[in-house]
DNA sequence: ATGCAAATGCAAATCGTTTGCAACTGGAAA
DNA sequence: TTTCCAGTTGCAAACGATTTGCATTTGCAT
């Protein structure tokens, strides 16, 4: 079951036809985005990627990153405090919680936020483009 | 009227209690934030305390936001892109909604999403400590 | 295979913010 | 009031994340 991989060259030729060259750099950062299940900041994926190319360059991980977010294949989350994060923007859209004790993101999605968003905003006579929702907390602890 | 006076008075002595000594420099920025009707950043806050103490070092404005965002008297905002913006903590909480053609700062409270975000965080097993909700668009053009 | 624009690695630059340090000062105590 | 010293300052240098200039490679259309 190497679906994995053939998702992966999907993923390549899709970039391909917007004109974007494969290279070893990229091809490596793919792999791991699509592979990632969680939400790792560059020097994270420069990491992982030199596991995979170990003469990649720091330089080429923001520089992807940008290319890949102008195409709009991921998404870069800048929660409070820390560096830039990424994912995938394959799924649909959520938010974030996350924890202020151990770091950890966890995703949501409401519907009815969403709307009370485009209400509020339709209300002040705006449009909204994109937001910015994340909830910062601690476990319950106790009963 | 100077009731502006009597209230950065105050504003002065309850920091006093709580042992923060009243310089020069902090009674410039104490005096612009009473004032400000908008959400500057560092440097703008520096500019503005030049007019009343020529002296003043940027790194004190700086210092002096932590002081204060630690005291609870200002909130800090780090919206998309830009430095960091404060505003006193003095009013209830709101949340906000950047144009992103002018900048501008509209601010808007929406109970019904309070609570949902507790809802939320609840079933997730967390207590929300604080969050982040910014909605960014642009005024709706035509009717 | 060939050619060239696009992409790379490296080092240096940038931006907002923080920090070390020696000099200065608020305000409690005498 | 004067004294005193921990708290505060200005300055310059350090910082972390990200971007950029440049000379050198490389993907890939021909
Ligand atoms: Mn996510
Ligand atoms: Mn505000
Ligand atoms: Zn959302
Ligand atoms: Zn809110």
């Amino acid at each position: 079951m190497d679906n994995e991989a053939r998702k992966l060259r999907e993923y390549e030729q899709r970039l391909r036809d917007e004109g974007v060259r494969i290279t070893r750099p990229r091809r490596a950062i793919l792999q791991i985005l699509s592979q990632a299940a969680d939400h790792p900041d560059a020097m994270e994926l420069f990491r992982r990627a030199l596991a995979i190319d170990p003469t990649i360059s720091l330089s080429t991980v923001y520089r992807t990153m940008k290319l890949l977010e102008d195409k709009g294949e991921i998404q870069r989350h800048a929660f409070a405090g820390g560096p830039a994060r990424f994912e995938q923007a394959a799924g649909e859209h959520h938010d974030h919680l996350i924890d202020i004790d151990t770091g950890d993101v966890i995703e949501f999605h409401s519907e009815r936020i969403e709307q009370l968003q485009d209400e509020i905003a339709h209300r002040l006579g705006y449009d909204i483009v994109h937001h910015r929702f994340e909830l910062y907390g601690c476990r319950r602890k106790r009963k």
